[in-house]
DNA sequence: CTGTTAGCGCATTCAC
DNA sequence: GTGAATGCGCTAACAG
C-alpha cells in the first residue's frame, strides 16, 4: 500500500490585511495528482499504476521500481470517493460487545456506532451486532466463536473477558480481519485502534473531584462494586489505585477516606448496609462510586432524608441523569462512550477504505465532568 | 432543491444471537437510488431529472410535476462524492475574525478551522483569512468592507461589533453568500448556522463551580474585565446574570459574594488592587473570573504567597494551562473553540456542496470543566 | 506482464 | 424542452 500523505509542503500564504501568529494553514491549492499523472510520468498505463499501488502483482520489477520511485517523491492521495464506487463492494462490519441497553453505558456506545454508520451511509457498509452477557463467560464464548464464520470485513470488539478476547483476536489475525476495541483494550492483541480511557486517571479524577466538592473537614467514602465470586476487574483495580494515589500524592493525608464494597445484584443488602454506614459515620460528607451505580446510593440517601452528602459517580446513564437533575448526585464523570463507538467504527472504515491507520493505536478519551448546569449542553452535544 | 432524507424506513433486522433494547440501527441495505433510476421511472432522461432537481428551468411543467411527484415519494439522496467531482469547482471560504494568536482563544478557533479544511482536502476548497483587531472598530470595519469583493463562496464570521457585523451580513445576504458565526451570534442576521455557547449558562456554571469548590464558609469574589470606555459586551452581562442567579436560585444567599472590575490593559493597577483586596478581605476563599484572565489573578496570588484561594476561569489558554498544572487555578471552563471552528467550516462546506442545512441554526457548545487531572486527556482530544 | 476499456453517479455541454 | 454524449478518478475485466 502506498498512500503517501505529506502535509508538509502546503504553501503558506498571507492575504489582504491578514495577520496571524498561527503559523500554517493549508490552502490545498495544488493540483490533485491522479494515477493518470503518475502513469504519464512513469511512461506506463494506469492499469500498471493501479497494480503496483495495490500490490496486485503481475508487474515487472523494472516498472514496479520506477513507479515506486516517483510514488515516494510525490504526494499522491487517491480520491477515495470515486475509488470506493467502482468495485461495488459491500463491507460488513461486525460489532460484538455486552448487550446494549438504551440509557446505559453500552447503549451509548451503540448510539455512537450507529451514528457513524449512518454518516457513512454513502459507502456500502453493513453493520451487524452480536451481543453477549457481560456477566456470563459462556455467553461471551459462544458469541465470539461465531464471529469469524460470519465473514466480517472488520470487527468492533467491546471486551470483557481477557482470555476469550485474546482467542478471538487470534482467529481474526489468522484471517487477516482487522479489529478495533471500544471501552477497554486487551494486552497481547494487535488491534487497528482502540478507544478507551485511562482507568487510573479516572480513579484519580474521582478522588480529585470528591475532594474538591466535599467540605474541608468531611469524611469521604469510596464504594466499589463487589464482583460475585470472581476477582475484581482490572479496570476497578486501576481506578482504586488512582483514587487513593490522589490523596496520597497531594498531601491530603489529613482527609479521612474509607473504602467499602457494595453488591449490585443485591440492592436490599446494599441499602441496609449503606443506611447503617451513614448513621454510624455522621462525619461522612462525600461518596465516591467507581462505577455507574451512584444513583443507587443517591436514592438510598434521599429516601433516608439525608441531603448533606455529596456524590460523585461515573457514566451518564438514565438514572444518574435523573439524580443529577434532582441534585442528589453532584458530579458525574464520563468517558464519552458515544464518541468511543463513533470513532471505533470510523477507524475501521478508514482502514477498510484506505488502509489508513492512525499513528497512535490507543486513543484515550477525555474525562468529562458533568454537573447540573452543564448537563443539558453536554447531552445535546452527544448527538452531533 | 430536493434532497429528501428519510431515515425512517431503514429496515430493522436482528441477527444471530443479537439482542438489544436499542431500537433501530440502520443497515443501509437498500439499493441506492440514482438519477438514472428516477429517469427510468419518470420516463425521461437524466438530463431532465438534473434540471428539475437543481431548478435550472427549461423543463416542461408536465415533466416537472411528474418528476417532483416521484421525488417526493422516494428517498433520493445524491451521491455527494461523485457529484462534487465533475464541475471541478474550487470553493473559496473566507474567515474573518479577531486576530488569532496561538495559545489563546481565537487561535484555538483557527486550529479547528484548519483541521476541517485539511480533512476535506479531497474537495477543492480554498480558505483565506481576514483578521481584525477586536478592540478597534475601525479595523473591523475595514476588514468587513473588503469581504464581499474578494468573492467568497461562503464566509465564517467571528463577530465582535454588532452593528458592523449586521452591515456585513446584509451585504452578504444581497450577494446570496452564505455565512456562519463562531463564538457568538448576532441578532437580526440570517446565518446558515452559528456555533456559540450559552453565556448565561457559562456564568451560572461559573457560579456553581466556584460555590462547589470554595469551602463552605469562604467568601467568593467575582471579577469582570473593565471595558475601556465603551459598554460591557453582552456576553459579559449575560455571564454576570447567570453567575448571580446561581446563588439566588439555589438558596445560597448565605454565601458572601462580592463583585469587582479589573483592567486587562493595566496589569499594574490590577495587581495593586487585587493585593489590597485580598489583604483587606481575609475571608475570601474563591475567585471567579468571567473571561480567560484567571492566570493574572493566579500569578498575583502566587507572588503574594497566597495559596488558600481557589480560582475558576474560562478558556484553555497557554497561561491558564500553566496555572492549572501549577495548581494555582482550580478549574477552567471551556467552550470548545476548536470544535466551534471545525463545525463552522463543516457546516459551510455542507451547505456549499449539498445545500444541506442543519435543522437547528444555533448550536450551543458543551461547557467543559477542566481540572488538573483531566487536563492532559482533554488537550489530547482537541487534535482529533 | 501490460495497455485498453467499460463502467460507477453525476453535472454539463451540445445538438436536436 | 429534451436526450445523448462527455468527463471526473478509479477499479476491474479483458485483450494482447
Amino acid at each position: 500500500m502506498y498512500f503517501c500523505r505529506k502535509h508538509t509542503n502546503n504553501d503558506i500564504t498571507r492575504h489582504g490585511n491578514s495577520r496571524t501568529d498561527v503559523d500554517i494553514y493549508p490552502r490545498s491549492m495544488e493540483k490533485h495528482i491522479t494515477i493518470k499523472d503518475i502513469a504519464r510520468m512513469a511512461g506506463v498505463s494506469v492499469g500498471t499504476i493501479d497494480r503496483v499501488i495495490h500490490n496486485r502483482g503481475r508487474v515487472s520489477e523494472a516498472s514496479r521500481a520506477a513507479i515506486e520511485q516517483i510514488l515516494a517523491k510525490i504526494d499522491y492521495r487517491p480520491d477515495v470517493h470515486t475509488s470506493a464506487k467502482p468495485h461495488r463492494k459491500r463491507y460488513k462490519i461486525l460489532v460484538t460487545m455486552p448487550t446494549a441497553v438504551t440509557g446505559e453505558y453500552w447503549g451509548a456506545i451503540q448510539t455512537g456506532i450507529t451514528r457513524c454508520i449512518r454518516e457513512y451511509a454513502d459507502l456500502q457498509i453493513d453493520c451487524e451486532y452480536s451481543y453477549y452477557n457481560q456477566f456470563d463467560i459462556y455467553s461471551c464464548r459462544s458469541a465470539f466463536e461465531n464471529i469469524v464464520n460470519q465473514g466480517p470485513d472488520a470487527v468492533v470488539i467491546g471486551p470483557t473477558f481477557a482470555s476469550e478476547t485474546r482467542k478471538l483476536c487470534e482467529s481474526l489475525g489468522k484471517e487477516q480481519i482487522p479489529y478495533v476495541f471500544v471501552d477497554s483494550t486487551i494486552e497481547g492483541t494487535s488491534p487497528v485502534a482502540s478507544f478507551t480511557s485511562d482507568q487510573y486517571a479516572c480513579g484519580y479524577l474521582l478522588g480529585e473531584m470528591t475532594d474538591m466538592i466535599t467540605p474541608g473537614d468531611g469524611e469521604i467514602a469510596l464504594f466499589r462494586p463487589e464482583r460475585a465470586g470472581n476477582e475484581a476487574s482490572s479496570n476497578s483495580i486501576e481506578k482504586r489505585k488512582g483514587f487513593f494515589d490522589y490523596f496520597r500524592l497531594n498531601g491530603k493525608e489529613g482527609r479521612h477516606v474509607s473504602e467499602h464494597l457494595f453488591s449490585v445484584p443485591n440492592p436490599d443488602e446494599t441499602e441496609r448496609r449503606l443506611t447503617e454506614f451513614i448513621h454510624s459515620n455522621p462525619g461522612v460528607r462525600g461518596l465516591a462510586i467507581t462505577n455507574s451505580r451512584g444513583y443507587i446510593m443517591a436514592d438510598i440517601l434521599r429516601k433516608s432524608g439525608i441531603s448533606h452528602v455529596k456524590i460523585v459517580t461515573f457514566d451518564l446513564t438514565t438514572n444518574n441523569i435523573r439524580c443529577i437533575r434532582e441534585g442528589s448526585i453532584s458530579a458525574i464523570l464520563c468517558q464519552r462512550p458515544e464518541q468511543q463507538g463513533y470513532k471505533a467504527v470510523k477507524s475501521a472504515i478508514k482502514w477498510l477504505l484506505y488502509r489508513q491507520e492512525d499513528e497512535n493505536i490507543v486513543h484515550l478519551m477525555p474525562l468529562d465532568i458533568v454537573v447540573k448546569t452543564n448537563l443539558p449542553f453536554y447531552m445535546a452535544s452527544l448527538n452531533e
